[in-house]
DNA sequence: ATATATCATTCTCTATATCAGAATATATTG
DNA sequence: CAATATATTCTGATATAGAGAATGATATAT
């Protein structure tokens, strides 16, 4: 059984024939009726059913079938990755405002040296916006902050992040979410999944409704909490590329603090440019 | 890029060298070096750094290590399923209505538990109409009525039946055709292989055409037979799981009564799943 | 310091596998 | 009935992969 075998079998039931399958492979018909004939005898099933001199698949040709494009379009996908020439066009890309601050722009640096002929479209937005703009076909892949439910989309985890609360230099320590109460929110709007965190946690802890300031910017966050205005959740690597900022920063609970930045796709549908930036984090 | 020189450059990578890899391949070095020659040359990359008679895994080559372990893994997979044992995929079974409620239920049960890992779909459907199915290739295989009569068919008798006239409780002893002279038949539409041989009786003893009322569930017929509508011809084993219904039993004669409910499929075409379902009905 | 062992590689020969092409057998179609 | 289409078998040419020996370069032990 090797990938020869595998697609010559593939065509041959694509086609519906062995000599149509020999046109498209552009080989003679008797090397792919051998050819199957050797995985047949090297698997030690048949494959096909002959009935007067026509061939249908057999149900355990169907399972092999199953296997033999998911094979098949997992070596594609290496040989595109490994050798692929230089992946081009545009990369419509999505991530949260804080990714986009913290982590990429080393990434999209290095990117963007290697792969020179890709132009790149970045937009930033909630966690959801940017999920279903990724089902909608309006961003080939983004960075978001939860591995999204839907089956329609899959995803390889890339950054962990620690979020951490931060508030004015002279707050006293936050340990537990009752040390904040009568503090305000300053948070991303709706549909950010960082603010979902957090108020899990004040609500697991008891804490209802607090006043909440939203804001657009991490920039304009972080301003607000250092001179007084309330308190925020940020993951800790934004912080750190703000050196200059006077603000406390406070630990939460590691189940609360501790999440991964995923990289999500639509299921299936991963293309070139999405592949090398894959390949590339991954180094 | 094929398996064998995924496998070796897997175990070149695990083994950590040209020697220790060829040892456990059990081939000689010259032909794994070349091997994973071959292999950068056919992707164009370079997959280990030579640093003074030393191999050390690139870049690039921990991405196709990647890539060649699942790749690996998933052929593994299809050859246990394909070529192992327990044969698995989609059962696509025909039956008679009848069949399907006296015999199956037992049967169909054991099957699951054995062989879990079977979808089994089931059709009903009048003996004529499974034959089509089965030489059609819509089914897998039937439980029919008869022996078919065509040479693309193989098949094993399976459940001895006795067929038995029902009527009103009421209703007289019924020895011969003739004492059913006036009744109604309830019977299945056409293509059922029951209603020919209740036919076949009636005409042998010279009775004719009577009024007939075709209805498509057992339940039913049984029903208005006991309500008196008219009298039918059912397999014992159904109404012996219909323990509630009165009707009257009325033997007929043995060369009538005494079928044999076949298990039929394409000559020569036997599929793993049918060969399971056939050892278990035998054992 | 020298000898030995280890390691990857190169080269050549042989066995094997695979392909193309011609011939064959069977079924479908005009 | 001829013509076309289909899968298959057989044979010879070709390419490929593996074995084995030789090479060169490095590390380790005596």
């Amino acid at each position: 059984m090797n990938f020869v075998d595998l697609q010559v079998f593939k065509c041959v039931v694509d086609e519906g024939g062995i000599i149509k399958a020999a046109r498209k492979l552009h080989r003679v018909p008797s090397s792919v009726t051998t050819r199957i004939k050797q995985l047949e005898i090297s698997l030690g099933v048949t494959l096909f059913h002959r009935d007067r001199q026509r061939l249908h698949l057999s149900p355990t040709g169907e399972l092999l079938l199953a296997y033999a494009e998911r094979l098949i379009q997992l070596s594609d996908e290496a040989r595109a990755v490994i050798s692929g020439g230089m992946p081009r066009g545009v990369l419509k890309l999505g991530a949260l405002e804080s990714t986009t601050a913290s982590r990429l722009p080393r990434i999209l640096a290095d990117f963007h040296r290697r792969y020179p002929e890709v132009r790149l479209e970045l937009t930033t937005g909630t966690n959801d916006a940017l999920v279903n703009k990724v089902v909608d076909r309006r961003l080939d892949a983004a960075f978001t902050a939860e591995v999204p439910a839907a089956r329609a989309l899959e995803h390889v985890a890339v950054f962990p992040e620690r979020l951490i609360v931060i508030s004015h230099p002279e707050h006293p320590p936050i340990r537990r979410a009752r040390d904040i109460e009568g503090a305000s929110l300053i948070v991303f709007p709706e549909g950010c999944a960082y603010r979902r965190v957090l108020q899990r946690w004040l609500g697991r802890e008891g804490l209802g409704a607090l006043r909440v300031l939203e804001l657009n910017s991490y920039h304009a966050i972080v301003a607000c909490v250092a001179s007084g205005t309330g308190i925020a959740l940020v993951p800790e690597s934004v912080l750190d590329t703000m050196p200059d900022t006077h603000v406390l920063r406070h630990a939460i609970p590691k189940a609360q603090a501790n999440i991964t930045t995923p990289l999500v796709w639509r299921r299936g549908e991963i293309v070139p440019t999405v592949l090398a930036l894959r390949a590339l984090i991954a180094s």
